[in-house]
Parts: C-alpha cells; sequence; structure tokens
DNA sequence: AGCACGCCGACT
DNA sequence: GTCGGCGTGCTC
C-alpha cells in the first residue's frame, strides 16, 4: 500500500507561512487519521509538537522529506466538511490563518493543556552516558536514574530554550522515551483564589520594606479572606510574579474555585406556544414560508423595541424543529439575559444549549458536544455562536443584528452577521436579521430586494411610544445652571417621582471615567506605555490604565508639586448619583455600571430589586439599554446624547440613532404612556430628531446621502492595514514603505483595482502597552482580485526581515 | 512568531 | 582561544 499522506493546517504557523503542510501517516494512525481530526505533528527546526488540524488527503508529497504525526487528538472528527468549507472560505476573506478559523469553531473546553515528557529509557546505561560531553551530557545530566521522567517544561527551565533538538536525537537513538499526555484543559473553569497562609504579622515579617505593593496585600488579606488574583492586583497594583514568589515564600495560599456554573433549566416550567398578534403572525407566516423552500433565503425582521420579536422567534424556531430541523439564535454579549434564556427554556426544555464565553470551558465543551450529538437543536449564544456545529440547520437568527459585538476585534476578525449569511447559504437555512434599528448595510440590502422586510409596528398590548422632549442643553451653563441634569428632566422627574413611577437615567459612555489631577499645577496621571489618561478608582485608591492595566498609588500628594489640593471629577455615574440625591433627597437611586457590577450576580440582584420597585431611579451606562422591561417605568432620560454623536468612525451616527432609539423605547412598555427627555447640545442635528421621533426611514435617507459623499459601507467597502510596533519610527516608515509597494503594483498588474491609499494615520489609540498603531484606509471594492491584492502585499510584509518588529493586519469594512 | 545558524566583539 | 551579542533565514 501506498503510504498515507495528509495535509494539515497547523497552529504554529503564522501568516506569512501559512499553507497546508504534509505530513506522512503511519500505519498504525491510518485509521484514526481523518478529515476534521486534530493531530500533533512536529513543526520547526526543533520539532516541536505543535497542534493540527487535518484537511485533506494528498497523493503525492513532491519533493519534501515528511515528518509524521505523532499522535492523534481525536477519537472522530471534531469538525464537519461544513465547517471545513466555511474555515477555507472564512481564511480568504480575513487574512488570517487556517488555523485561527479552525480554532474560532471549536469551543475553548476542547483544547489541551500539552504535557509533554521524556523518559530515560531503563535499560540505559547511566554511568556510559554521562560520558558523553556537550549538549547530550547536560541533558542527561538531569536525570539521575534509568527510568525517570521529566517534562519538556522542566527541562527546558533548567537547560534554556535550546534543548529541544538534543532531546528529538536522544528519543530517536532510544535512549530517551518521548511521551505526550494531553489533559483536557479546564484552566478557566475555575479562578485562583489567593488567601495569607501565616498570621498577617508574621506575613509582614517576611516582607522587605522595600516592597510596599507586597505590604498591601498582607494588609488587604489580613482578615484571612482570600480574594482572586485579579482582584488583588487590581486592588494593589502588584505584579504577577511577587504574588508568585510569595506564594512560592509561603506568605500566599492558592485555591482555586470554580466560577460559574452552567444555567440550570430543569426547574422552568414549560410554557405553551405564545398567542401571537396580528402582526407577529403575518411575519411568522412569511418567513416560516420562505424557511419551507429549502433554499438560501433571509430576511428582515424589523421591530420596534418592545414588539415582541422574540415570540416570532420562538414561533420559527419550534417551526425549525418540526421539520427535524435545528436553530442557531445569536444575541450581542449584553443581549443574553438570564430572563431571555429562561423564555427559551420554558419553551423547548432540554433542546436548548447555551454557548457564550462566559461559560466555563468545560460547560462549552459540555454544550458543543451536546450540539453536535444533536441532543439539543436549539442553541443560544452569542457570536462564536455561529460556529456551532447544529445539524441540518433550519434558521440561524441574529437579534440587535446592528450590534457592534457581532464583530470580533481578534484574528479572525469576521463579522458573525456574514458567517451566518454564508452559512445560511451553504445549508439552505433561513437567516432572519432582527433588529428595531437595523445597520445600514442591512437594510441597504432589502432595498436592493435581496431580502424581504417584516414589519412590527405595533408595540406589545398596545403601548404607545413614548412622548419625546429634546431638551437643549446650550448656554445653561451661562444661566448659571451647573450639573447634568437639565430643567426639562429635572421637571420630568418630580412629576414622575410624584406619581410613583419609576424612571432610568442613561450615562452614554463606557464605563465609570473619574479623572483624577493637581489643582495647582495641573498634573494629571498619564499611562506610560498608552496614550491615556489613567482614571481614578476609589476603592482601590489607585489611578488604572484602561487599556493596559498599569496603575500608580494615589497618596493625597501631586507628584509633581507636591501640592495635596487634588482634585478628583466623576463624569460619570457616581457623580449623577450625587447630584440626584442632592436634588432629591427622598428618591432611592440605583446605579448600574462597572463598579457596581463586578460581585457575581450582582446584574440580575440590582435588576430584580429594581422591578419589585425597591428604588425610584435606576442610573447606568450602555449596560441599561437592552433588554429590560419594567412595567413601572414612565421615565428615560439620555443624559448626554451627543457623546457618541462626533466620533470618528462612519458609523458613530447608527451608534447614536440606535442607542437613542432603544432607550427612548424604555419607557411606557406597558399600560402608561411614558415620557423621554434628550439632553442634547446638538438638538438640530437629523439623527437626534429622527431617534426622537423614532423615524428609521428618515434616519436611513439622511445617512445613506452621508455614506455615499464619505464612499462609505455599504456604498463602497473600506479596507484597513494596521500596523503595530514599539519604536514608532519603524512603524511609520514601515507603513509607508507597504504603501509605496501597494501603490506600485496597483500601477502595474494589478492596475484592474487601483485605489487611492490614505495615511499612514495615527490610530484612535495610538499607543496602548507600549505600542504605536498607525494605519492605511483603502476604499476599493472587496472581491476575490482586491483580497489577492492585499494578502500579497501583507506577506511578503511580514517576510521582509526589515518589518520584524512591526505586525501588521488588514480588515474590511470595520470600525475605525 | 520561534528557533538555529553564523559571523563579530569582549573577556577568561 | 571561547562565550554570547543579534542579524538572517526557515518552518511539510
Amino acid at each position: 500500500m501506498a503510504e498515507k499522506i495528509c495535509a494539515a493546517a497547523v497552529d504554529a504557523a503564522t501568516y506569512a507561512i501559512d499553507k497546508l503542510y504534509s505530513y506522512r501517516v503511519p500505519d498504525e494512525l491510518r485509521e484514526q487519521v481523518q478529515i476534521g481530526t486534530r493531530v500533533l505533528v512536529p513543526f520547526g527546526f526543533g520539532n516541536k509538537r505543535a497542534e493540527a488540524v487535518v484537511l485533506a488527503f494528498r497523493e503525492d508529497a513532491g519533493e519534501f522529506k515528511l515528518k509524521p504525526i505523532v499522535e492523534v487528538l481525536d477519537e472522530t472528527p471534531i469538525l464537519t466538511a461544513e465547517q471545513l468549507k466555511l474555515a477555507a472560505w472564512m481564511r480568504e476573506r480575513l487574512y488570517c490563518t487556517y488555523f485561527d478559523c479552525v480554532h474560532a469553531m471549536l469551543p475553548a473546553g476542547l483544547w489541551f493543556k500539552r504535557n509533554e515528557t521524556y523518559t530515560l529509557a531503563p535499560d540505559a546505561d547511566l554511568a556510559a552516558l554521562r560520558e558523553r560531553g556537550g549538549e547530550d551530557g547536560q541533558v542527561l545530566a538531569l536525570f539521575e536514574q534509568p527510568g525517570q521522567t521529566l517534562s519538556v517544561s522542566e527541562i527546558r527551565d533548567r537547560l534554556g530554550k535550546g534543548a529541544g533538538q538534543t532531546l528529538d536525537a536522544l528519543a530517536g537513538e532510544g535512549i530517551l522515551v518521548y511521551h505526550s499526555n494531553t489533559a483536557q484543559k479546564t484552566g478557566d473553569k475555575t479562578e485562583k483564589m489567593l488567601r495569607l497562609d501565616m498570621e498577617a504579622s508574621e506575613a509582614m515579617s517576611h516582607i522587605s520594606r522595600r516592597s510596599p505593593a507586597r505590604m498591601d496585600v498582607v494588609s488587604l488579606l489580613s482578615d484571612g479572606g482570600a480574594m482572586s488574583q485579579k482582584e488583588i492586583v487590581y486592588m494593589t497594583g502588584v505584579s504577577d510574579a511577587a504574588l508568585r514568589d510569595m506564594t512560592k515564600k509561603g506568605i500566599l495560599r492558592a485555591e482555586y474555585e470554580e466560577v460559574l456554573r452552567a444555567p440550570d433549566f430543569s426547574e422552568v416550567p414549560r410554557a405553551a406556544a405564545p398567542v401571537l398578534s396580528a402582526a407577529q403572525q403575518q411575519a411568522y407566516d412569511g418567513m416560516a414560508a420562505l424557511m419551507d423552500e429549502n433554499a438560501p433565503r433571509a430576511a428582515l425582521l424589523f421591530g420596534v423595541t418592545g414588539s415582541g420579536k422574540t415570540q416570532v422567534y420562538l414561533q420559527l424556531i419550534a417551526h425549525a424543529l418540526e421539520q427535524g430541523k435545528s436553530a442557531i439564535v445569536l444575541v450581542p454579549e449584553i443581549g443574553l439575559t438570564p430572563q431571555l434564556l429562561r423564555q427559551f427554556a420554558a419553551r423547548f426544555g432540554e433542546e436548548v444549549a447555551v454557548l457564550h464565553s462566559a461559560l466555563s470551558a468545560g460547560e462549552r465543551y459540555d454544550s458543543f458536544k451536546k450540539i453536535k450529538t444533536g441532543r439539543a437543536r436549539v442553541v443560544i449564544g452569542t457570536r462564536s455562536a455561529v460556529f456551532a456545529p447544529a445539524k441540518n440547520l433550519g434558521v440561524i437568527i441574529i437579534d440587535e443584528e446592528q450590534d457592534a459585538a457581532y464583530r470580533s476585534e481578534q484574528s479572525p476578525r469576521y463579522h458573525a452577521r456574514d458567517v451566518a449569511k454564508y452559512r445560511a447559504a451553504q445549508t439552505d437555512a433561513l437567516l432572519v436579521l432582527g433588529s428595531a434599528t437595523p445597520s445600514v448595510e442591512t437594510y441597504y440590502g432589502a432595498k436592493q430586494g435581496k431580502y424581504p422586510v417584516f414589519t412590527l409596528t405595533e408595540r406589545f398590548l398596545g403601548a404607545g411610544l413614548p412622548e419625546v422632549i429634546i431638551s437643549d442643553m446650550r448656554g445653561l451653563a451661562r444661566e448659571g445652571r451647573s450639573g447634568i441634569i437639565g430643567p426639562d428632566l429635572e421637571r420630568e422627574l418630580i412629576s414622575t417621582l410624584e406619581k410613583g413611577k419609576q424612571a432610568i437615567l442613561f450615562l452614554n459612555r463606557r464605563g465609570n471615567s473619574r479623572v483624577i489631577g493637581c489643582g495647582v499645577c495641573g498634573w494629571v496621571p498619564e499611562c506610560p506605555s498608552c496614550s491615556t489618561t489613567m482614571t481614578y478608582h476609589s476603592v482601590s485608591g489607585r489611578a488604572m490604565c484602561h487599556y493596559c492595566g498599569a496603575s500608580i498609588k494615589i497618596t493625597g500628594k501631586c507628584p509633581q508639586c507636591g501640592s495635596t489640593s487634588l482634585f478628583t471629577e466623576t463624569p460619570g455615574t457616581q457623580k449623577l448619583e450625587e447630584e440626584l440625591h442632592e436634588r432629591f433627597p427622598s428618591a432611592r437611586v440605583l446605579r448600574m455600571d462597572a463598579d457596581t457590577m463586578n460581585a457575581k450576580g450582582a446584574h440580575e440582584r440590582l435588576l430584580n430589586k429594581f422591578g419589585k420597585g425597591e428604588a425610584d431611579i435606576l442610573i447606568g451606562t450602555q449596560m441599561v439599554t437592552k433588554g429590560l422591561d419594567f412595567e413601572n417605568v414612565t421615565l428615560v432620560g439620555v443624559l448626554d446624547a451627543d457623546q457618541s454623536l462626533y466620533a470618528q468612525d462612519y458609523r458613530a451616527h447608527e451608534r447614536t440613532f440606535s442607542l437613542i432609539t432603544q432607550v427612548v423605547g424604555r419607557a411606557g412598555r406597558r399600560f402608561d404612556t411614558g415620557r423621554a427627555v434628550i439632553q442634547t447640545y446638538s438638538p438640530l442635528h437629523p439623527v437626534i430628531l429622527t431617534a426622537a421621533r423614532q423615524d428609521y426611514e428618515a434616519f436611513y435617507e439622511s445617512e445613506m446621502q452621508t455614506r455615499e459623499a464619505l464612499r462609505c459601507p455599504p456604498v463602497c467597502d473600506i479596507t484597513m492595514i494596521t500596523a503595530v510596533g514599539e519604536l514608532e519610527q519603524q512603524v511609520l516608515s514601515s507603513l509607508l514603505a507597504l504603501k509605496t509597494r501597494l501603490q506600485s503594483l496597483m500601477e502595474g498588474q494589478f492596475a484592474d483595482v487601483k485605489a487611492p491609499v490614505l495615511g499612514p494615520a495615527a490610530a484612535q489609540m495610538v499607543k496602548v502597552m507600549g505600542r504605536y498603531r498607525y494605519h492605511l484606509t483603502i476604499r476599493a471594492k472587496d472581491c476575490a482580485r482586491w483580497r489577492r491584492l492585499i494578502s500579497g502585499v501583507l506577506r511578503e510584509f511580514m517576510q521582509d526581515g526589515k518589518n520584524r518588529g512591526v505586525t501588521v493586519f488588514a480588515d474590511s469594512n470595520n470600525e475605525m
């Protein structure tokens, strides 16, 4: 029999050298090696073991002297033919490696912690072997007796990196026996908790006066409690290495605690099919008919907030199940609430599998297996659930399809909507894009007639749209009015509280940025490795950088001029809370932001509290916009609607419109007509005006004009090439060289896709973790030919030794 | 990216 | 003489 050869995607291969590598399949592994199984292969000079996925079999190896597959990691193929095809499709479009794509499709729980060991052969003559000099001798000196086993990491620790080849050679001679056991990773199922392993006073005596951070750690843990490593680092700014050292010295003890549990649905009582409203029924009928065509079909379900899209989804999924098919439902990261899960569980019980990043590795693996074996046919999850190995797919639903969370910011930089489109087309499934404010791209597609639109306009149970007040904030400061709550909002709050109703106030910004500075010399803490101002956190008394986590202790004295006039300003939720307490002393206020949401389950507890009417006003950031449904809320305020309006990227308008529309939709969801106050400094801006009227159509028309004028998607594709590196000059000059190369290719063999290249321009955050980032921007149609040009230039760049230390990547139609 | 090879300066 | 700096090239 001819020798069997397979082609595999190897994880150790970087973009510059990514291709399918051929390996010899040893006879004894013949049966096990199949397309879609993962294997362990030797790669590179040291024959370091690398993980790989078998993608094809080959007849002939060509010139190469092939290395053999060492081990097979799966009993049965872990990836289906459909998934492998999808991987190839992604690689071609996303400027990433084969393995990146494959990796994105598999749950973290499936990855292995490799423990490679070498055992000295039992019959080895140690004395004779010790006579050997050089590297062999050094390696052998580590073994004290025949039969002894050492792990590769141990050997590397003692001898440094270079031992690989020597080990391999000795194994070849039969002196050492290689073995690898692959224990499934359960790493992120637990969190590392640290506690003091001795009395605090004794611990202190073990610490040098010169390490204040370690003293902070001891005093932090002096009450005998345990804290997660992450929290300790956050509170004290101590390094991981210092904590490790303290653990080694016996000052601290590490424990591992389970972090999260898989949601348990067994207790959820089953619910019957909902009765649909006329509009819901019409939308359902239309989409069910599309599903029954068993052809690539898509539809846009355009339903205002509160119009009951979820009921339609549930019915569609039930329809798919009746046909013996399966369904995938995608929700944005923050949309995946326990309330929503319970709804699905009530309807489909054990058929539901949940996939999202907050699950532990083990749980994700369990869900994955449930789906792969067909035990669960309803998958609900965030972005990566789009890869779920659902069999016989009937429908893929993307809820709030405009949400930015569907785009991955790491390689592979895919958009779940694009992947879903491809999968639906490949498997003759129906793709449903649901939204109250569709992305401009999606609505454009609908206008082009690519898919039908089903509209839900009436709000559930007939609740009306809120009355919207656009509150002009210009000139208020001149009138001697300070603070974030304007006169309109104040008036509305008073009347809401008088009626015993509830209000939600929304701050249009990320997290809780508290600035600290010196009132005398103007000093503000700047991150040494990122281009940011550090924000002050009162819990830890430190200023920290949100990008790299670096922090400095605030002592109450300005490090620059020594004055004690440090001030902190809280433009965020804390300040608003204070202002509310001042003006409405009797109102009970709940604050929902990153600061209060750290503890486990805090989110749900807080919402429950608000839902039960234990508070009058809920304030928060992005988190409060989605998925909340409170009967008693009749007032909603957007405090700074402009915040996201003037951002640099072309999706800023879209995001602002969507945000305001959704927030406004929070008011008056049930029987009372609600009111919404939008505070803005641009009361005449079309985005604000159309959002206040909840007039998507008008917003779309005006936005499309902008997109055409600026040549942005969907009118044109934008490819962005980003270079990142530690030396700013080098990043700039390499990127400039790349630009020149791109331009010269577009003069020559790629004249057919010629387009102007803009940049290099500094990224919004020029410096992150000590690395500078610059962009090139090109507006051109993203076609196969174009991608060939870009991927070619990227590869060339990475292969050029001059660009060492600079990494580049490209992506298409991302935010800028 | 990693890792080995190779070619030059400082130091036992 | 050799140890080790990092420039250069390769990974089936």
